[in-house]
DNA sequence: TGTACATCAGTGAACGCGCGTTCACTGATGTAC
DNA sequence: TGTACATCAGTGAACGCGCGTTCACTGATGTAC
């Protein structure tokens, strides 16, 4: 059956989102010409109509990807509450979009891309980046509003917020759902504090925490 | 040209080491049989009178890692002084094996293995829990030592000490050699003492930081 | 408003590449007598 | 100690698969007159 004609720029879109779905769904090897094709309703041929090959449609798929964790940072940085809530938020998301299933972390957090093509490299640099230096800002935020540190590096807490997540999802994709992601991320979470938060602000995490693990206890009990 | 013969239980061990050699040059990917018989000196059909198939050869490989890590962790545990320098000097030991080029942790610390097959995640699991068992058992010597906080969960502890490092070599990677893999994970790992040590030893290991930072100024000044 | 033509998205067959793997063979090495 | 045979590692050609990509074509859509 021939798919009805669309306009170039539609089909692009079209292209690039439905390259997006299959990259959270299945990584970045389940991203092939035909299954794309296929998602989209068209003949894989008909795909080099609207991109002159395949990596560019991978850089189309990193385009989309930083936005998506573009938004995640800006929808953190408009909670309320101090700079450490306001990172606490960002973790939840983060780890939240890794559960929805959704591979997008995992690619950009791994080397998936890098080996295969160097060129990649560099965006994926930029958009961690990116995504760092949002992490960065509120970490200075916090700085100025006395819930963080004055004596710690900056760029050394961001790096390790990535660290709070990073390896807890390596193990939860290894473990094929026996590590527990969520408990596994909150007790790094609180040696962070510890180690980013002023004296005060790690008492008063280290008391939410527990709350929360009660709190989160009733809720199994009762279910 | 005819290669000689050899016992097949050498040659098995030939080309798991020229396997893990391959892989420590090139990642996973570099890893396919025509190279492979290459550097054993065989024609790539003659490989399948040793082993079944590929995958057999990765185990193998894993089985070379696995033990290389576990040696990491033993000489880090021979190491004079506290247990936070023993956990020291295994993440020294660690960025080490990176910058010798070597893509082993990369490896196991990246997702390669993991989407391509999932039995091979159950084995990455386990050299990664291995691994990181061996950092437990030295945070849990240094709370009796009294060099690490008892109230710290050292589940998490082992976790983070992982986030120390995973992150910088993601980035390292990325960067291309932009980005100082040592003064990062440095700076992390000063962070990550502040979350974990005893107060006295928190402020030790920032003194220590601070002369290892005029040492490394005063080299760079010398060369 | 209708016709003639140009444009361009969609098609299906085919190609070339890299890859893991098979298979009938060769010939060196080891063993039984 | 020498001969006959069995064993088994090494060979090269070929296969099948998945993949990205090309290309001559079709036919719908848009445009000029």
């Amino acid at each position: 059956m021939r798919a009805k004609k669309a306009k170039t720029e539609l089909r692009r879109t079209q292209i690039a989102s439905a390259a997006l779905s299959l990259v959270e769904r299945h990584g970045l090897r389940g991203l092939n010409c035909a299954r794309l094709a296929e998602a989209v309703g068209v003949v894989p041929s008909a795909l080099y109509r609207h991109y002159p090959d395949k990596d560019r449609v991978i850089d189309a798929v990193l385009d989309l990807i930083q936005g998506r964790m573009a938004e995640n940072v800006a929808m953190a940085r408009t909670e309320t509450g101090n700079a450490l809530h306001r990172l606490r938020a960002l973790l939840d998301r983060h780890v939240a979009l890794v559960l929805k299933s959704s591979f997008i972390p995992r690619v950009v957090f791994s080397e998936e891309v890098l080996q295969r093509d160097s060129a990649h490299s560099q965006r994926m640099y930029q958009i961690v980046d990116q995504y760092l230096s949002g992490v960065e800002a509120i970490i200075r935020e916090g700085q100025i509003e006395g819930a963080v540190r004055t004596d710690i590096d900056p760029k050394a807490a961001r790096q390790l917020f990535l660290g709070v997540i990073q390896p807890s999802i390596l193990l939860w994709t290894m473990s094929d759902g026996r590590f527990d992601l969520r408990a596994q991320t909150e007790a790094c979470w609180l040696l962070f504090i510890q180690a980013i938060g002023t004296a005060a602000e790690a008492r008063r995490q280290t008391n939410l925490a527990s709350t929360r693990m009660t709190d989160a206890a009733r809720k199994d009990q009762k279910t």
